[in-house]
DNA sequence: GCCTACATGTAAATAGTTACATGATTGA
DNA sequence: TCAATCATGTAACTATTTACATGTAGGC
């Protein structure tokens, strides 16, 4: 085992490993990618990715290429192509097939979906699942704060607390209908056969896919 | 002035007087009723209040008490109630009189709302028309980047953004009704001449309030 | 010639958690 | 008496942003 120089991040770095895994990228355009699978709205600042990048290199999962062949007479260079190298690429293959209780956690379920497309389906369902189970128990506790104190709060924290409660009840309904996916598509699989276990699309174009009201 | 010690986080100090405000309170109390105000589904930790209390204390703004009468016979202690001096009454006032840019920000925004009660009519509506239109702003970049890269994103995570999408045009909604209805409680306090400028519940139990889909 | 977007990086500050340490009170 | 919940606190660590520093490429 290498000598656990341990540190970075999590969410960062699997998303990296993550992008870098369908194609080689430098780091500018790696950055405007990670927010649509990390889902926060902000982008990720180059404080954070750069030395997140440079530690992976560290590790033997990735590898800097000077952009590619120098196109004609430009001869271009600054830009750094970075590459999964093949522990890379094995060490992701282990990240995604993990379903530990913290892969439903808010900080990890959203990356952990957007890479479902390379995950196996058995750890997809038990995500879905697991993730649903923990936002039940969070609707729990809120309906159970919320009953308590009901007549204590002014309206505007009712209307606060109640948004946060509904949000949390529509990704519910969310997670229904992927996991409805999932389960058809692994029994058609089975009953036609089917080559692959590709994600298939919910029909409707509804739920969605709060967590946290403020931050 | 005082000699700037600074430091101090920004909401959850904001939360720590907002809560102060409407009743003195010792750490532990205080700490179960954040996540309502913050929004943020995990508990904030010891690690975080009591440091910022200390640090409330140390600006003048709360003072510590004994926790009242020693009731009866047991004269315990142990718990340290903390009070809003004068001082940190009016600089409270003075935090939710701003309405500048980034009270509309995801970090401020549900703080805010939480305290509108206690906040101005005009300073109200220009938070809530802040937000709504930093959340436009947010749409066209989603909807934009959504509409490029189509084709290149696999179903998990065009459901994934999909989602994110939907979660914000949500909100608007519901910040649609929560300004419809305080221009409504405004007309009618005018015509009527009804003495306070109190929050008009939105009649639906609709509307959510996303903003993030990880973290 | 200048501005915008592209591109990479570092140091310091900021925000917050986790793990630990301690002890009182309440109820089964 | 034992466990759970109440209650307070600190030190070390983790994660991340901001501000700065530097330079290139392409369009007007």
């Amino acid at each position: 085992m290498a000598p656990r120089s341990a540190k970075r991040s999590g969410v960062l770095e699997l998303a990296v490993l993550g992008l870098l895994d369908q194609s080689p990228m430098h780091g500018y355009e790696l950055r405007k990618r990670l927010s649509g699978v990390l889902g926060t709205f902000h982008a990720i600042s180059y404080g954070s990715l750069y030395p997140c990048l440079k530690d992976l290199v560290a590790r033997g999962w990735l590898v800097e290429d000077g952009e590619g062949e120098p196109t004609g007479l430009s001869g271009k260079r600054a830009r750094i192509v970075y590459r999964l190298t093949a522990e890379g690429k094995e060490h992701f293959q282990q990240l995604i097939a993990e379903a530990g209780p913290d892969t439903w956690e808010d900080e990890r379920f959203g990356v952990r979906l957007a890479f479902f497309g390379r995950t196996e389906a058995s750890v997809r369902m038990r995500i879905l699942e697991g993730r649903r189970s923990r936002l039940e128990e969070r609707l729990d506790t809120l309906r159970q704060s919320l009953a308590r104190s009901r007549e204590r709060l002014d309206s505007y924290t009712l209307e606060l607390q109640q948004h946060g409660l509904d949000s949390v009840e529509r990704e519910v309904r969310w997670l229904d209908e992927l996991i409805a996916s999932e389960r058809d598509a692994s029994t058609t699989t089975k009953k036609s056969g089917a080559p692959t276990g590709q994600p298939v699309t919910t029909t409707s174009g509804a739920g969605n896919y709060p967590t946290a009201h403020g931050e």
